[in-house]
DNA sequence: CTGGATCCCAGGCGATACTG
DNA sequence: CAGTATCGCCTGGGATCCAG
């Protein structure tokens, strides 16, 4: 196996001399990415409410293309952290629900989110005496 | 003012119709955006054993461009979640450390990163799973 | 040693049009 | 309605050189 991440606190062991510890070699690091990117957060938390389907989700997180729609929720249901059920209606529908996984990790983030609204007041404060400074 | 964001749930007001709640309008999204970054997070954590200096910050995260820490760094101090000291030695040293702000939002954080620490061996099992289907 | 400035490329992502 | 296919922009971000 490639470099294990054993214990939880530090995410970084000390670095060997000269064996930089590149991506793809932590596997916190794979997680992490994934929450780095423009949407999943937004559909997760989206999600929270409830199954939503496609076009729900598309309306709810507003700015959203069908594309990145698409893509966002495929990675999520390949992560095991959504499901997909089709229903076969008239107009096919298609509803998309938190797993287990995908609420428990709901835990965190929407910790994230909370944080987020209680903080970002502070946050603007901060970045205009930054920029006054500046 | 724009939209305001009340209430920390829900995330996502209900939209009126023809009334798309875009980037920009909710607060809430603004401090998501800054966590959907690629090496936001992992310096924060990385900040979270002390005090570190832009080198040692360099080699912990492994595989960041001087640039990407620079312009990280700068974000996150303009932001007012980490702090920059500048010492004047004979080869000048520069340290960086969360700011109260910044070990506040460690707390979900790490929440997060202790999520995955515990959580990616299902998740890779879960795409294990998924590619086989596909 | 800590960065700033420049150059340049890959690919993330949006816009649009088309299908079952 | 729920996608897929194609195109093209734009910017994230690496490499390199330079400065205090």
């Amino acid at each position: 196996m490639t470099r294990e991440h054993q214990s939880n606190r530090p995410l970084f062991p000390d670095v060997p001399p000269g064996a930089p510890l590149d991506a793809g070699q932590c596997p916190i690091r794979d997680v992490l990415d994934r929450v780095a990117q423009k949407w999943t957060l937004l559909i997760l938390i989206a999600l929270e409410r409830g199954p939503q389907r496609f076009s729900a989700l598309q309306r709810q997180v507003g700015d959203i293309s069908k594309r990145m729609l698409t893509q966002t929720l495929r990675q999520l249901e390949r992560d095991g952290m959504i499901s997909r059920e089709v229903f076969p209606t008239k107009p096919p529908s298609v509803e998309y629900a938190l797993t287990d996984l995908g609420r428990s990790a709901l835990n965190p983030i929407a910790a994230l989110r909370d944080w987020a609204d209680e903080n970002h007041g502070r946050i603007n404060e901060a970045r205009k005496a930054f920029d006054m400074a500046a």
